[in-house]
Order: C-alpha cells, then sequence, then structure tokens
DNA sequence: CCCCCGCCTGTGAATTCTCTGAGAAACCCA
DNA sequence: TGGGTTTCTCAGAGAATTCACAGGCGGGGG
C-alpha cells in the first residue's frame, strides 16, 4: 500500500498501514547513524545492530520487512549471519553492504535468490531506492505500488531505469538518473544544493558543490533540450522540478 | 494542526494543541537570546542550552520537537552531541547552524535525515521559515498543516517558492521572497521598518535602513502593478499588507 | 499655505550566483 | 590493454541581485 503525504511524497506502508520496519547491520557508527536517520526520512521504522550477534537478536523481537546488512562485522562472516538471518526470517529481503573492491563473484550468487546489494561508499539515493525495490518485490508492501514516477510528460522507471519525455526515450548516466529521480521524488518543491549533494553523492564525496550545477545542465541538456523547460533555478535557494504546463 | 490567534497569525501547534518546544543550543548568549525571543514570538515554547552536555541533560528532560544545534560548540563536536541527541530524541529534526566559510567543511550527510541548515550570520526570518518546515514535515505538528500562504489573491507557497497573484505568477529574488513572506505571515498588522529589518536582514546587517523601502518598491513593482494596492504605508509607522477589497 | 521630514525610486556599481566549455582522470567492458 | 564513456575540476563569461546614494515628491503639522 502507499500513501501520499501532505507534501507529496509517496510512502510504502504495509498491508496494514503500519510503517515498513528495517534492520541496519553495520559495525560503523557512522554508517547506521546515516542509514537510520536517512530511513527514517523515509517513514520508516528503524533498528540498527553493531554486529551478528546483536543483528540476529535483534532480528527475532522486532521482525523487520528489510535487513541491511554489511558484509564485514567484528563478530562473524557475513555469510553466517545472512545463515543465522534467513533462520529466523526466511523471507526477508536483504540489503547488502560491501566494499568496492570485494570479490563480487560471491555476492552474485547471493543475490540471485531477489536479494541486492551497493557498495561503499553508497549514496542514499541508491539505498533508498534499492531498499523500496527489495520491501516492494518481497510483498511486504502493498503490490500495486508501482516503480514510475511521473511529472508531467516525463517518466522514470525505478525498475527499469528507463526515462522518457512525450514518448522519446532518454538515456541518462547513473549519476544523473540518481540526480533526476531524487528531483521527481520532490515534485514542486525547492532542493537546496546541499540537500542534492547530501542525497545523490556519496557520503565521503568531498569535492565541489558546483558538480550539481554541472549536472543539472546535462539534466536540463537531455531533458529540456527545445522543449517547455521543467527543470528550474530558485537563484540562492536551489533547484525544482515541475510539469512544463502552468 | 494550525490555529489562528487573536492578532491573525497562523501558529503551528502539535497535534495535542499543545505549543511546539524548541531547543535551542549555542554557546554565545547573544544568539540563544536572539532566537529565543523570535521564536517564542512563534508561540513557541523555547529552552536553551550553551554546550552540548547541556544541551543532552535538558533534551531528555524537555523532549522538544525540533532542536537549533550550533555546530561549534566548547565542550564537544557538533557531530559528537548530534549522536547523543538522537539517541535520546531518534526523530527530532535538527536545524544546524554553521559559520559561512565552514559549510563544506563536514555538513556532508547532514541535511539526508531530513535535517536542515543555516548559515551565519542568518536572518531570523530564514531560521523560522527553516524552523516551521522541519517541524511540519517532522509530524511533530498535525500534517494538516501546509505550506501555502494566502492573503486575499496573494498566494506565496513556502516549498516551491512559488508566488502568485490573481493565478498570474510573480518571480520574486530571494530577498523579496523573505520580506513578502514576513508580510504574509503578520497580514493586516503594521511591522515597523526596524521590526523588518531585524527579521528579515541578518543579524550583523550594518546597511542604511532605507534597503526596507527599497525592497517594498520592488514589491509593490511585482505585486500591486496596476492593481489594487496590498502593500500600504502607515507614514511614521510601518508598513503592512492586507487583502485589496478592504 | 508652506516647509520639513519621511518616503519613494532611478541610477549605477560591486558582488554573488549560475552556467557551461574544455580537458584530465577514473572507469568499464570487451 | 585500448577505446569509449562517465565523472569531476577549473575557470571564465554572463546574468541576476543587492545595496548605496541622492534627488524628487508629498502629507500634514504649524
Amino acid at each position: 500500500m502507499t500513501t501520499t503525504s501532505p507534501q507529496g511524497r509517496t510512502e510504502l506502508l504495509r498491508p496494514d498501514g503500519s510503517p515498513v520496519r528495517v534492520l541496519v547491520v553495520d559495525d560503523e557508527l557512522s554508517i547506521t547513524e546515516l542509514l537510520s536517520m536517512a530511513l527514517r526520512y523515509e517513514g520508516w521504522q528503524i533498528r540498527s545492530a553493531a554486529d551478528g550477534t546483536g543483528a540476529v537478536q535483534t532480528a527475532r523481537e522486532f521482525r523487520p520487512d528489510a535487513v541491511v546488512l554489511d558484509m564485514m562485522l567484528p563478530d562473524m562472516d557475513g555469510l553466517a549471519v545472512l545463515g543465522r538471518l534467513r533462520r529466523e526470517l526466511p523471507d526477508v529481503p536483504v540489503l547488502f553492504l560491501t566494499a568496492k573492491d570485494a570479490v563480487e563473484d560471491r555476492i552474485a550468487g547471493l543475490t540471485a535468490g531477489g536479494d541486492d546489494y551497493v557498495t561503499k561508499p553508497f549514496s542514499l539515493e541508491e539505498v533508498v531506492a534499492r531498499l523500496r525495490g527489495l520491501i516492494r518485490r518481497s510483498g511486504a508492501a502493498d503490490r500495486r505500488s508501482d516503480s514510475v514516477l511521473v511529472v508531467g510528460d516525463l517518466t522514470l522507471d525505478e525498475d527499469s531505469h528507463e526515462v522518457s519525455r512525450a514518448g522519446d526515450g532518454i538515456h541518462l548516466t547513473a549519476t544523473e538518473f540518481e540526480l533526476l529521480r531524487f528531483l521527481m521524488r520532490n515534485p514542486r518543491r525547492v532542493l537546496s544544493k546541499a540537500q542534492i549533494l547530501d542525497r545523490v553523492w556519496s557520503y565521503d564525496f568531498g569535492g565541489q558543490a558546483n558538480v550539481v550545477e554541472l549536472y543539472i545542465s546535462y539534466l536540463r541538456r537531455k531533458i529540456d533540450a527545445g522543449r517547455e523547460p521543467m527543470i528550474h533555478t530558485r537563484r540562492g535557494a536551489g533547484y525544482l522540478i515541475k510539469p512544463a504546463v502552468s
């Protein structure tokens, strides 16, 4: 089931109307804090654990609808944690966090079961999107909720990553896609460059804030090119997207 | 929930009808005083603390709906304070105060959880507006409260920063927008130039008082242009805005 | 009725913000 | 390993915004 808040954002809910529950497992406090903050903001209920033992314990009583699991934990191997979690909650989808250079083949095998993974350092947009996908597909949330964002004649499919305006397919790079997704999930709302940076770029990004301007520029070329513009600048405040008409 | 006071101002209230509670944390007394005064004027209940330890302590018993937190505290790092606050009050939104040049510093990720920040020196309008936004979105206040101010046929949307009169969109600059917002939040009430200056301009503004006249003039051109005027001068007292049809 | 003070507004300059081209570095896939 | 793609830095151009200054206007007290 989905519901629309007054701000116009759509939230995932469980069939019984209660908030989705997510368990976050990572030994770095800064990561669990960051994720907890961001996921709570999605309207989800969050519990966190710092090691495998704690994870299994918490899972038993919290009964989460999804788990975010760092593969690198102090007390036991990620696979072992996964095994015990599965004994506890056979059907819960898991989003793995892995180091960039980690053995991807092992992960690949694991995600065959409908799970998914992101590499550190990740962007929050990425984590939230993957998690939404997992929860949606697991059936914990109402299945009718779909994965297509629409603003005016612009559509973005979060599953297939297809974007089109007025029927014309548009090719976007990964970063462009995430930026557009963030804008489209907050239509008609001014988003500051800081907000965009925090959400779309990795948490360890230390570069110039003008990458946001740059990517807005890229998006405009692809999306607004020769059409009625949908992406608008609010000088001194940020950017927003809205349907072309009105 | 929102309610309208006898003076015609709309106030944010918690679902149970009690006033919103805000904790202000800053080591400079002049800042906490300034903020406390301004926020009390909004009808909110304010408590303040001068350091991290005091902040956590006060938060524990005061249970604020929002926190204003200076990132630069004598006893501990802003992030450390944040962590402890979060342990105490997982869902409370935080408005960070940061020095202008320290923005890049370690603000990264902070706005991701729905939090927000303003740079010093700030204007009170800015702080109040951001705080209202945070509280509104956090759900501490009734969700029916929305982000659109209306006076006569003039509307101002705080989310999209859009302004229109009788359906015609009007483009305002950042300062014009803040001034109009202040006027519209106090319809039919005379606001002195001093009040406006204190509220809309940064607290360290050292310029000529006639910027207010100047910006009123700008607003009139854009809003009253060729229409029944809504912005009125009370010679010797100040300005006020009210619906055109008296 | 006149003058003073407060208010209005045109001009222009300094500043800040945004956009975008060019190119280097990292990345990806074969 | 090699070429195409993507990400990001740097820097200059250009535009928008802010603000000071100063002359003009006009309301209303005397």
